[in-house]
DNA sequence: GGCTTTCTTGACAGCGCTGTCATGACGGTG
DNA sequence: CACCGTCATGACAGCGCTGTCAAGAAAGCC
């Protein structure tokens, strides 16, 4: 195995021009059949591998789509990651991630890290790069932007009604019968937390229920927080039989602290979550959620991205959540 | 901002040669104090991205770290990669994940992808890419394996301690008076789950106690194998007090199969995972599970490849596992 | 002052590939 | 047989950057 086998060399020993060779990789132009069989040969016999970097070079084009994600580790963004992955395959493009890790100094540089990559498009997931910042880059390549919506781009960012998710989750605790209804937000300055916690308010309001602030934690979409403010629920005076927490890894958090409480779910307590991820599934009892559609979510970016590649809109609708009823919701019992 | 600053414009712009320019980038000579800074203001007047194609293109290197995972949206690999991305921050290295999903083809496929590529280096987490191959690969560039051990490369190859991490949790249920303690073991084809049988095997005997085959069930490390298992041995005749999963996630699984057939847990069974993720912490009750350094494993391969790229040795140690008692486990009852 | 030495700077040849243009061979037509 | 269009092929100029080489300027020495 050569270290270096250039297109040139594969050329050489096949006694033909690179300029051939080159045309039989891209399928750029017609070669005789004889020719083709030998340079195809000559090429797997020298484990040829064209250099991406100089293909890249020469015509502009990387087939890199940039995916800006805020945190590899997580299990929410890793679904949407690999629906991105799925959606690419095949098409010849890869995605490159990079993740920012809520922090927007690194997103900053994640981004300058990817232009200079020269990726083909780019796919942000939520993050707080400035709506200026994107907007220059939308102008500068294809770019679908996921969970967030950027003035004047509105095509090209893929929302989820989380509104709606939110509202769905608490009518759902309204019809079982549960009134005193707390909620662990997620972090405040979060667009889906503060849409999460609408959704809340907007079922109290359509049920003509009052809003109480004492039902409502402060949260950072973090399990240690959904323990606390669950803990800091119990302790305090105000009653209440459900909570609706804005993530399940907070859900998960909570239903531990009700546990250490010596509270049941859903006897004492019923619980749902948002998200749905694949352990909600899992958890004793299984938790009741809002499923957001992440892996579809994550393809959907990806063919954008692809459509605007070839000149066309990016199309990305508006997704819908889906209330999945487990267990962990009960009718309020009457008293 | 314009579409493509190059250097030579920058250096035009600044009334220099793009040398002076590219020196000035690199640091790789001295230029007068004046010129680099005109040169440095004209940059960020420009706006100037280096193109890194045409740099990795023009030296050789690209400063790219290939990382090839399983699965970027497990938790497990996640927090790894997340290790990875921590040490290789500063260095000056950018790692590029892309992952074979437990899929041969699309892992060496995903190999070809990284070395035509052109990274510097590269990381292998797992996977069935046979030995051969990644003795070639490591011929050409630096290279640390994860999770597997190659002929001939041992001092590139980070493992962990399967099968005493097994043996510890075992022995953990013996000392807590569990005498009959089941297994549900991994996917037989991985390295992982056959070591963790062996170390629950060890235990065993250095009890003196029998191996009984029916108390070990087969898995896959996935939630729905371990829920299965769990539901054949508790419908099957045979007595047990405690469960071993060869992977929290089946862990999880059990643990619901227990509830959904009335049995309580730690009061009437035992269980025990392996890994310790993140949400171990937080089931109900909190899971009692081997911890594995994951992230420090990822630091710990991405340390390994850079002291290859300095030309020192690798020098990847074998990593040790930790039990962490949780509320899972209890002494068994005297009866 | 004339010499060598040291330092800053520019010119230029690649890196490996693509795409354009030119060339020559071929076949078809009047 | 001369002429023209068609087609397969090769030569070659970039793509944007780096690193080498050599030239010119500045500095040091006798």
């Amino acid at each position: 195995m050569e270290l270096n086998v250039t297109l040139d060399k594969v050329a050489r020993a096949a006694g033909v021009s690179s300029s051939t060779v080159s045309r039989i990789i891209n399928g750029t132009a017609k070669v005789s059949a004889a020719k083709r069989e030998n340079v195809l040969r000559i090429m797997s016999q020298l484990n040829y591998q064209p250099n991406v970097l100089a293909r890249g070079l020469a015509r502009g084009r990387t087939m890199g789509i940039g995916v800006l994600t805020q945190d590899i580790s997580s299990p929410f963004y890793g679904s949407t990651l690999r629906g991105i992955e799925s959606a690419l395959l095949g098409s010849g493009y890869h995605p490159i991630f990079i993740s920012g890790h809520w922090h927007l100094e690194e997103e900053l540089e994640a981004i300058d890290f990817l232009l200079s990559r020269r990726v083909d498009g780019i796919i942000v997931l939520g993050g707080g790069v400035p709506d200026l910042r994107l907007q220059e880059v939308a102008h500068r390549l294809p770019m679908v932007v996921l969970g967030r919506s950027i003035p004047g781009l509105e095509g090209q960012c893929l929302r989820l009604d989380n509104v709606a998710g939110a509202l769905e989750a608490t009518r759902h605790l309204l019809e079982l019968g549960h009134e005193r209804i707390a909620h662990i937000a997620g972090e405040p300055s979060h667009r889906d937390a503060q849409d999460r916690l609408e959704g809340y308010k907007a079922a109290l309001r359509a049920a003509k229920l009052p809003f109480n602030p004492e039902l409502v934690q402060g949260g950072d979409f973090c399990e240690a927080a959904g323990f606390l403010a669950t803990t800091r629920l119990v302790e305090g005076r105000t009653l209440f039989s459900a909570i609706f927490a804005a993530n399940d890894q907070m859900a998960y958090g909570a239903r531990l602290a009700l546990h250490r409480k010596g509270l049941r779910v859903p006897e004492d307590i019923s619980l749902v979550g948002f998200d749905d991820l694949p352990t909600s599934m899992y958890t004793t009892p299984p938790l009741t959620t809002v499923q957001q559609p992440v892996e579809e979510m994550g393809r959907a970016a990806a063919q954008g991205v692809l459509r605007l590649l070839r000149g066309e809109q990016a199309e990305v609708r508006r997704m819908e959540t889906r209330l999945v009823i487990r267990e962990s919701t009960v009718r309020r019992w009457s008293s």
